[in-house]
DNA sequence: TAGATTGTTAATCGATTAACAATC
DNA sequence: TAGATTGTTAATCGATTAACAATC
């Protein structure tokens, strides 16, 4: 069913593609072209006309892509057609803004955790905050796929191992550390810290293109 | 002084190197080869020598790299021997929990700013909220140099436009939405929805190497 | 039909990895 | 010296872009 050997940039591409579409829905325009989606995104037209056709034939020679329909191919191709579980660990900051964040696609955390027994039984966003042990149980009862880490470096390896061992399969890591798992389980690393520093190298320096 | 031209691959990986080398220098290990940061950090040996060697000769034969000294190296590379100040704007969730994120390395949040009257000139993280009407003048004041986006996606537009009027040439952004910035200016972007729906695409399929 | 735009192949570009001489 | 590890060149790999026939 899943296409030879996707790369890992074009399925990252997809949400943003679906994100603008998504906009477009909700106007009267039905029908776009690589070019304009090229246009809106900073992205060369070529490469969205082959990202999309690698999962399928879904535009028009001549007329572009159907708004409606390329959205609902991408929820397919993302697996998001049906509701998706998320679990958070760490409910400092950044832990409620995520619980706060509306994700819109079918995507939600549905439980949080803490090892801080000061924090355990608090609420969070109609969520309550639950103890470590019960990891492995509520992601088998809830059918949680994603695990979410949002606590300091020092305890997130240890936080994926639980992830890990409680079944599941895809991690988004917030912690400012490199984390090693098990072939099958995915990570990605959102790394602001890194994102942010790495800015600091192209300031004041006035030669850039 | 710059050199030829360093992928942004490369300079993205600094960060990382950095935080590794940071912990070690607490330790009593005072030189580490390319193949140990390799291992801990996941990534390629001769990579490692490679990004290292764009800027210059820092490891020893036969030895590898004073932990003080590269740390030392990668500051200056990143431009972060002298404080670089940083302005954020949208006090929501996601503003405050960075406002109180400790980012170690010489970055700082010195002031913030939203454009909503009620948050005007309450305190976060011991900064006061500024209203948008001083983001000029303050950004001349401190010197501030990098801007962070944290306002919803249909604002950041029109605040990535004001960073730039007010000579700001890095910005950070959070906000799920691409922006256009004149040339000179540059974006990164932190898009933690679209890392978090690709993470879905990878679930439940069962082949994975 | 004429104009527009896809899907796809080929060309280009860039980044990662392997290999090894130099040397500590 | 022998062992280890760098800096760097060459080889490989992969991703982006250009170009164009097919066709709506």
């Amino acid at each position: 069913m899943k296409p030879d050997k996707i790369s890992e940039a074009v399925v990252r591409r997809l949400p943003v593609y679906l994100r603008y579409l998504n906009e477009l829905s909700s106007t009267d325009i039905l029908t776009v072209s690589s070019q304009e989606l090229g246009r809106k995104l900073d992205l060369n037209p070529a490469q969205i006309r082959k990202d999309l056709a690698y999962f399928g034939d879904f535009g028009r020679k001549g007329v572009g892509y159907n708004v409606i329909y390329l959205i609902e191919k991408i929820r397919q191709i993302l697996q998001l057609d049906e509701p998706r579980h998320v679990a958070l660990v760490g409910t400092g900051n950044l832990g409620r803004a995520l619980c706060n964040y509306n994700m819109k696609e079918n995507v939600k955390i549905v439980a949080v955790f803490d090892s801080d027994p000061s924090k355990i039984g608090t609420t969070m966003n109609r969520l309550i905050v639950q103890p470590m042990d019960e990891l492995e149980q509520t992601v088998r009862e809830k059918e949680i796929s994603i695990g979410i880490i949002t606590v300091p470096a020092s305890e997130a390896q240890k936080v994926a191992d639980r992830f890990v061992t409680a079944g599941i399969r895809g991690i988004l890591n917030f912690a400012p550390t490199v984390l090693r798992t098990p072939d099958g389980v995915r990570i990605h690393h959102t790394d602001f810290t890194a994102d942010l520093l790495s800015l600091a190298y192209y300031m004041d320096s006035d030669d850039e293109t």
